[in-house]
DNA sequence: TGTACATCAGTGAACGCGCGTTCACTGATGTAC
DNA sequence: TGTACATCAGTGAACGCGCGTTCACTGATGTAC
């Protein structure tokens, strides 16, 4: 079903309305968002969405457990295709976040999320195991630093996650070479140096 | 005029409307964020916040404002107290986001403020300038790092803005120990210790 | 010291609007026979 | 192949509510004389 009729079924309404939220946070912030506003965007009538996800919250938990589920396909696939899995995890989580300006809004604010949500926390679980996992095999390869695993973590989650921040609010540019640049010191302070 | 008299005139109700707001911000989020919500708190008028502010983005932008003129405050007491002037600036930061969650979760959210607001621009633009200005002092102080400022300064940014943000949302635990050592390995890899 | 007046912070009733929610419904799809 | 029926995605009118905004007002403060 790729035609796009008039119809009474619209086919994949639950995707569009994903598609259509993250879009309208990414314009507007996550403030901006009601049922409605969503349904008007997608041309379907008021009480859909609500059929649907039930609420704000709930719509919300859809696009964060969505955005989440990417998220770590995005970082899987960069660790099995580089040398240097943790930098590349951290670039794909970087790269991510600034094409998907609206789903990562969500991903980290709690308090617009449906806490019960268990689709958000199994992809949510899943991404933050698979950062811990990364930096955990990457201390093990050397000897040389004398740091926890769950320092290099938190440094590795931070820097990440401010640049992107950062860097979606506009206060920093979306420069692929400022980001590597950023990312080689922080994230690999043991290699010190740039990737293969 | 420090009692609490039941008066006509308030004696400070624009202040008190900041606190409240900035309060229910860390409770509620700035999603929740409403005049009416905020007189309520106060307990005045619903039309007396508009009288001060306008409107919504005219009192986020107050209070966003107001935490950027009070980070560059504490920022500019860690400075001038520490023999390591930036990485006492990086604890300031953090400590001020957890601090202040309510002002922090506006101050860099710039679809919810007033674009015009002059005080956000100056106390805004000062807090960003003193930041610049530490990394810039620590580079010149040593010969043996190759990276620019403004790699520099987007790291020491991304690593403390991350930092406060995942704490502040309950993703890191605030823990000083945990923080500093953080810290120590992104914001001063020339040093690579723990300050005096 | 006392009076008159201007100023302005805060009030409260009224308004129109967009919101979430409800609910009886309509129309398309899939399955049983 | 055709008919009957169950299912369910989506509709649209109606509701009550909290919101921002307006506006004539009230009451406290400060200044002029």
């Amino acid at each position: 079903v790729s035609e796009a009729r008039d119809q009474y079924h619209h086919g994949d309404l639950r995707r569009a309305l994903l598609v259509a939220t993250a879009a309208e946070i990414a314009e507007h912030g996550p403030s901006a968002i009601s049922l409605r506003s969503i349904a008007r965007r997608v041309g379907v009538s008021h009480a859909a969405p609500a059929h649907h996800f039930g609420d704000r919250a709930g719509l919300l938990s859809a696009v964060a457990a969505d955005g989440f589920r990417r998220l770590n396909q995005a970082m899987a696939d960069a660790a099995a295709t580089s040398e240097a899995p943790l930098f590349a995890i951290g670039k794909a989580y970087v790269a991510f976040a600034c094409a998907n300006p609206g789903e990562f809004a969500v991903m980290f604010r709690p308090e617009l999320l449906d806490p019960d949500d268990p689709d958000l926390h199994t992809h949510g679980g899943m991404a933050h195991q698979r950062l811990l996992d990364a930096v955990a095999a990457d201390l093990a390869d050397c000897t040389d630093v004398d740091e926890s695993v769950e320092v290099v973590a938190a440094r590795s989650w931070a820097v990440v996650h401010g640049l992107a921040t950062l860097i979606i609010t506009g206060l920093l540019p979306a420069d692929d070479d400022l980001i590597s640049a950023v990312l080689s010191g922080a994230v690999q302070p043991h290699l010190g140096g740039t990737p293969a």
